[in-house]
DNA sequence: CGTCGGGTTGATAACTTTCAAATTTCGTGG
DNA sequence: CCACGAAATTTGAAAGTTATCAACCCGACG
């Protein structure tokens, strides 16, 4: 969509993200290449943060898929958002002194460690650098809100629409999906408390949307089928995802 | 709460806010007392921000109240987060070249006008603001996903009554509400538009918490008459709400 | 093999919306 | 100060969407 300045491939995946939301120096990316150092191996199923808990580290995500999620006394859960590589995650448990989700891998997840010393210590070197994340904080807050817009304003089937053509949107960004579709770990029941639905709803929603031919959602690969359909059905605008290139020189 | 060191009830009520988060210095108080420049009013129902439109400000209310929401193609519309006084609004307008969001005033406002070249003047001036904003950004998503679980996977009641504790604890924040209830001068369509209901289907359900005895929202007034049993209705936790002071020495 | 988690389907119940209409509130001009 | 019209609130009835419960199927895995 457009091309970053400076970060090149030698830099972290992150780094490139950054760099498209502000130009960064060599200084900047130097700084933010110490961030990727103590690097950790996640298994599914197995906590990285628990709501909370306190004084935790935030992670970039080398590899592998992760749910955030919060927990009512009813029993319920709601994911938040899922990471896929390339993400930041876990910035609000390291800034606030303790977690207000949980953090858990999907997958199998590389993961590079960032504690909250290095982070604040790399903005007292690189003061832009704490502008960037800014920037890439807020641009997680619009995919948040996007998910808020859709539960509350869209029905089931435009509902899982979105979410599959936003993730497919975000995969294809990171070079782990085309617009044929993506693989995709997720169960039905992930999808559930994702969207606000049951599990059983998204099994018939699926459903639907496959005799519509539009998209399917099988064996762990979402395929689109009439990309540009389903697009018209969610009513979905890529626009918050992507953006025009540094806004600050 | 807490008792924020430094900036005392001659900064404005955002340096508090921040100060709460990150100690200031007293240079940085008065880079952020910069910030209220160009005092703007705006009268109720004339949009401050329009979904679309490019460079637009930032604002720090002083008085009144403002509304965010996205509009859909199908006509619905979903609020994201109400401001009140001391409340920073459209950041993401400003750091994204395009606002994605409608910012609409509810009552008549007052607030200071931030450019986009001041706040970020402001922080190579001072560039722990930055990591301060950071926070505050942080705690606005926050809230966001709180928001968000709660549309998720609360049913109506529920919803409902968390929503007006949380308004109640904001308010309490900035001196606007007590634990008895607050003004407010939300009508039930926004009330609805807020938390996926139907207004006919708020006015039942706000029928229901008052014939509990719960909560009366009434002629521009919330009062509570059971503080305790709406809390444990509504699984309300404020901790993502206040903080335990500065974080960053 | 047998179990277990995930997927699928049908039937029924619950919650919420929509439609329609009556009632009340409130600001404005006479 | 009252009358009027617009907007907000309220209520009932019917329709629609989604959840819940229960059962069955299937492939992975020990």
């Amino acid at each position: 969509m457009q091309s970053p300045p400076a970060p090149s491939s030698q830099h972290s995946p992150f780094a490139r993200k950054l760099g498209a939301l502000v130009a960064l120096s060599s200084t900047e990316l130097e700084a933010l290449d110490k961030l990727h150092g103590h690097r950790r191996v996640f298994s599914a199923g197995h906590e990285m943060v628990h709501q909370g808990q306190m004084d935790q580290s935030a992670y970039i995500l080398a590899s592998g898929w992760v749910c955030s999620y919060k927990l009512l006394s009813n029993g319920a859960r709601q994911i938040v958002d899922f990471q896929i590589p390339g993400d930041f995650l876990g910035l609000r448990s390291l800034l606030f002194r303790t977690a207000d989700h949980n953090i858990e891998p999907i997958t199998a997840v590389e993961a590079s460690e960032v504690l909250a010393s290095t982070l604040l210590g790399i903005f007292n070197i690189a003061p832009r650098l704490a502008t960037a994340v800014l920037w890439a904080a807020s641009r997680d807050e619009a995919m948040v809100v996007e998910h808020l817009v859709g539960i509350g304003r869209r029905d089931a089937k435009e509902r899982l629409a979105h979410f599959l053509l936003e993730l497919g949107a975000r995969l294809k960004l990171v070079g782990l999906g085309s617009s044929e579709g993506y693989a995709c770990p997720l169960s039905q029941y992930m999808l559930a408390d994702a969207l606000g639905l049951s599990a059983v709803h998204v099994n018939r929603v699926l459903r639907e949307l496959r005799e519509d031919g539009l998209v399917t959602f099988q064996h762990g690969q979402v395929t689109f089928h009439d990309l540009q359909a389903l697009v018209c059905l969610a009513d979905f605008d890529k626009a918050y995802l992507d953006h025009d290139g540094p806004l600050m020189k």
